[in-house]
DNA sequence: GCCCTACCTTTGAGTTTCCTCAGAATCGCG
DNA sequence: CGCGATTCTGAGGAAACTCAAAGGTAGGGC
């Protein structure tokens, strides 16, 4: 019964993640945000949780820390992959990581992000992990990636904007915003979920920097043409096509 | 994770929460707004109990204050996760709280209410919470959360309402006032009754705020067309399709 | 018909929220 | 090291929101 169940939503069943850090909050926050992406996701706290939980929850891939109390982040990748190769590794690391033995780890399929990371950066990088993996999933093409709002497209692997094909130029945090709205288009996000996601997620700043992202946003994406960016004066912003 | 299978199945089922409070009353005001929603809802004290309530009650989300006895928030959202992690947590957390910690929760499949906080506000947030994770295991089938009443048209995620297809702006505690008189058609809803959800749950002043807002809302929405926000003296108002 | 009560609407003040404009710190790059 | 681009902070001001008070209007009992 319960077999049968997990075959039927085999076809539409989103993603599934494991998530490894010694540090429980951590763990939560990333495991929240991939949830709000639509994803499932499952926490574990050291190498030895990480392999078992690796086993009975058979996650699509795996988001792991370089640095466990117990075994070493490669070492637990490698026991992973002795049973199930397929599973991609992101691997979380410090900011000043040996550089090279790293990028090995790129090149090879599987990624990895320098703490801190914003959520938004996770959500991309396993987004992508999953995408190039060998396990093609029912009704996913593999269409280039673009996100497409009204006339407003934005090519993701060129890191191109074109607004009604004239291109815009965007520095990374404001094309990581602009991601981030058309991603949840004609949807309100609040700048607390927008500081969150976007900025890192230790960022002790003031929420006053997404007004202020947002106004730059609007100068380059509106500037002139109806207006595609919007206030919901105490809620937050969206960004819908631009009325007819 | 059979827990979470036998969920799937249990999709006709009212949601269930867990409600986790020091305080008595304010464990049964919440209970009985849920419950009022055709929810069901218990109540625990401490986050021992929580933690137990969690393992024999099984509910779909867990409103938890930061603040216990006996145990962090955290810690009580942390052991319920870790035998069933597919229950969701909505924080209650005193107004001056660090923000940036908790905003990092917001972000994920996780959410907060500062306190105070009015009862409207909680069961809007357990829906999209309860919605978000819903959408996940069926697939990501992003169906628009659209209150209907009539012609009038309430979207939940853009913040938007339509009269005749006509977009109508409103103001937050519009907005909010609208939503709670169009999630209860054709039923009389007392002033205080109004207050005491769409306002914040200590709020001191007058019922005449009422009054004043559904005044803002007829010139908005019944503006010239027939009316649909309804006074019936001494109990209250209605909110219905308008006559034909 | 008259009066009392309950409700509606206007007005204005206090507050909050948001936008914009500099300018300072930081980063990347030659 | 120096330059430009990027990111962030702070202050000022404009707009919008909330709410209370006061006067106006409609219903219902007598």
């Amino acid at each position: 019964m319960t077999a049968m169940l997990a075959n039927i939503a085999n076809q539409t069943e989103p993603w599934r993640f494991l998530v490894v850090d010694d540090e429980p909050d951590l763990v939560e926050v990333v495991c929240g945000a991939l949830r709000h992406e639509g994803w499932d996701a499952v926490g574990a706290h050291d190498g030895r949780e990480a392999v078992s939980a690796a086993a009975t929850y058979q996650p699509d891939a795996v988001v792991l820390d370089m640095m466990l109390p117990d075994m070493d982040g490669m070492e637990v990748m490698r026991r992973i992959h002795t049973s199930r190769p397929e599973v991609r590794v992101l691997f979380l690391t410090a900011r000043d990581a040996v550089e090279d033995r790293i990028a090995g780890i790129a090149a090879g399929g599987d990624d990895y992000v320098a703490k801190p990371f914003s959520l938004d950066e996770v959500v991309v990088r396993l987004r992508s992990l999953v995408r190039r993996s060998a396990r093609g999933r029912a009704g996913r093409v593999a269409s280039p990636d673009c996100l497409v709002v009204g006339d407003l497209v934005l090519d993701e692997a060129a890191r191109e904007v074109t607004r009604g094909g004239e291109p815009i130029e965007l520095s990374p945090k404001e094309f990581a915003l602009l991601w981030f709205l058309m991603r949840h288009p004609r949807q309100v996000l609040s700048k607390s979920q927008i500081l969150s996601e976007v900025w890192s997620y230790d960022y002790g700043g003031q929420a006053h920097v997404v007004e202020l992202y947002i106004s730059y946003l609007r100068k380059k994406i509106d500037a002139g043409r109806p207006a595609m960016i919007h206030t919901v004066r105490g809620a937050g912003y969206v960004i819908k096509a631009a009325a007819p």
